[in-house]
DNA sequence: GTTGCTGTACCGGCCGGACGGTGTATAACG
DNA sequence: CGTTATACACCGTCCGGCCGGTACAGCAAC
């Protein structure tokens, strides 16, 4: 509990936490078993089951986890967004688009949290729905067109749905161009 | 085999797939087992691994068998629609909100399936993979403002997620104005 | 000694897949 | 025409491995 300041070695049930994600993206939702993930992060499988009772635990763990970091994010972004109309949908736009290294990283760990969570139990998904939920109600009151709100957040969403599935990995010229046509919609 | 004509009962493959494919529906990935789909469709175990020698190739005839319909259905949809400008795009819109009934029906058998392949090998993707990429790039050359086209394509990929996750559905009103806002793009 | 945590050995269930059947239909042959 | 044979579609049981979860034996710190 004294390392994490040191920001040497993390929090174990952190540690557990960061192995099952980095097991879920090299190598798929099936290859997330208990004894993988102890041995990722470096305990013991007793050891595991000590802080997450079951692997449905586990699973949730990562699930609020995630949540509580998108949502935590998205304000972030917001607040920093200079007021005016449209803000929500501007910092949604921001957050898509802006962030930049973190990015990746961070929605690539989103999908592999979606995908063993969704597998596990599809209701393990309500606390980022609950987040989505969220948003998807402050766009509705941004000040945008009806529909255009929805047409952001969708083309938001199907970004994430082509990165979750390798379906297409558009390049640098793409997002620019992409993200023009979407600003046509504020 | 003399069965179909009268559509009273289909092709051993055939019910074997729709079993699969029902029970993912009904009770998600995990659920679909060998012994599983083989009771749904009214074969012995045997019997179902004497059509598909391994789960792999039954999560395979899946995909192949969601891809070509898929391909077939765009084309058909494309084929039926007006000359003109930006034609691609308006067949993909059409797509999206004129199907209908059987378009629902349709798409929550292409999560079932696109979920129990990813989940099996990412690799089993490459079927529809190719087959969006194919819209993909007609939508290139369809006349439309760079970026526009794969707005809209990412807009239809993330009502498809929406589904998919069962984050979102969207009320009839909302589908009318999402179409509107989209409609703007082209 | 008690508490908080770790390591390990093991159990039971489940699932993919192998295998050895069985009936039927068509073909080969005398 | 009758008999054998050969392929096809399908059946049901058994096995081996894997994985989640339990039990329990340590062990260090206070």
């Amino acid at each position: 509990m004294l390392d994490q300041p040191h920001g040497l070695v993390a929090d174990t049930r952190t540690r557990v936490l960061d192995a099952a994600e980095a097991i879920v993206q090299a190598r798929g939702v099936p290859a997330l078993t208990l004894d993988a993930a102890a041995r990722e992060a470096g305990v013991s499988k007793g050891g595991l089951l000590y802080h997450f009772a079951s692997k449905e635990a586990l699973v949730g763990g990562l699930m609020t986890r995630l949540s509580g970091f998108v949502a935590a994010q998205f304000e972030a972004i917001f607040a920093a967004t200079p007021l005016g109309p449209a803000r929500t949908a501007r910092a949604l736009l921001a957050w898509e688009f802006d962030s930049g290294y973190c990015h990746d990283a961070q929605t690539s760990r989103a999908c592999a949290v979606f995908l063993v969570a969704f597998h596990h139990d599809p209701a393990l998904l309500d606390p980022i729905r609950a987040v989505f939920a969220g948003i998807r109600e402050q766009l509705r009151h941004d000040g945008l067109k009806p529909g255009h709100g929805a047409a952001l957040m969708a083309a938001c969403d199907g970004l994430f749905m082509a990165h979750l599935f390798r379906m297409h990995t558009p390049d640098p010229q793409e997002m620019r161009d992409l993200r023009q046509a979407l600003e046509s919609l504020l």
